[in-house]
DNA sequence: GTAAATTTGATTGAGTGCAATTTAATTTTG
DNA sequence: CAAAATTAAATTGCACTCAATCAAATTTAC
């Protein structure tokens, strides 16, 4: 019954689920997001810089697992916004300070309810999110 | 100690561990892919049809979750290859049908270690893999 | 101290994703 | 049957994502 190419059956992939569930959150995201106008990659980027206020380019590709050809973009976007400013480092001309400005800070109120209303928004037990979680990490761990 | 943007953390955040980790693996595969000239996008078309022989974009669409606005190009890019033909339905001229072609057939066969190559490269326990994809699934079952 | 190597971002080009609009064909309705 | 509604793809426009390349600043190694 079982044909050499079963393990191309789509079923039968580990790595289409996981593109297809990250695509499906993302777009759950979306009118959430819109309230605060942001993109999906504005708001996680916005998360980082939340938490440190003030990060380098580099380290918030590390943390994001971004490259600067992404990043740039984005960050340039959020701050034509008002939310953000680059800035050079005073000591090393090479790195680019990323600081959230008090607009920035004023919209992270409105920001703190998007995850408990996407929270409701996935239907699994916390057992499961525990353990996607751990899985996820341990599958990111070994990257790099 | 719990301040109430705990929750904008980005190591408190699901959705963040699985939009990297779908990166990451897609990240994988490329070196596997460009072997046989495909990108992941094309993959995962190209699991679809050599599964089904022939198949309409609409359905391919229905399992792959991706609409046309993103298949149309990618199909085209095959057909330029000479994987597969685009020829309309006889009866029912709404409907475009994507049909393998030989070249496209002989390709499985440089396709068919892709998966278990990449089964090395993922760190994960047997049970993990199936846990990992009954949850996904199940995230993926309540979309729409 | 200066040439070479490294580090950090920016830029460019190809390939997605997806919402919104358009076009063509078919089905439904009065 | 003809107008209206629906359906299937294609097109368009915006926003990533990433590889590859480039440019500028800094470190290092002689």
């Amino acid at each position: 019954m079982a044909d050499r190419f079963d393990c191309l059956r789509l079923e039968n992939q580990l790595c289409f689920p996981l593109y297809a569930a990250s695509r499906e959150i993302i777009r759950r995201y979306k009118p959430l997001l819109d309230e605060i106008e942001l993109t999906y990659t504005q708001y996680i980027a916005m998360l980082v810089i939340w938490e440190h206020r003030t990060i380098s380019v580099k380290d918030m590709g590390a943390r994001l697992y971004l490259d600067s050809g992404t990043l740039t973009p984005v960050l340039k976007k959020l701050e034509q916004k008002g939310l953000i400013v680059r800035r050079r480092d005073s000591g090393d001309e090479r790195i680019l300070n990323i600081t959230v400005t008090d607009k920035g800070m004023a919209l992270r109120d409105k920001a703190v309810n998007v995850p408990e209303r996407m929270a409701c928004s996935v239907k699994l037990t916390p057992e499961e999110a525990v353990s996607l979680c751990t899985i996820l990490h341990k599958l990111l761990s070994d990257a790099e």
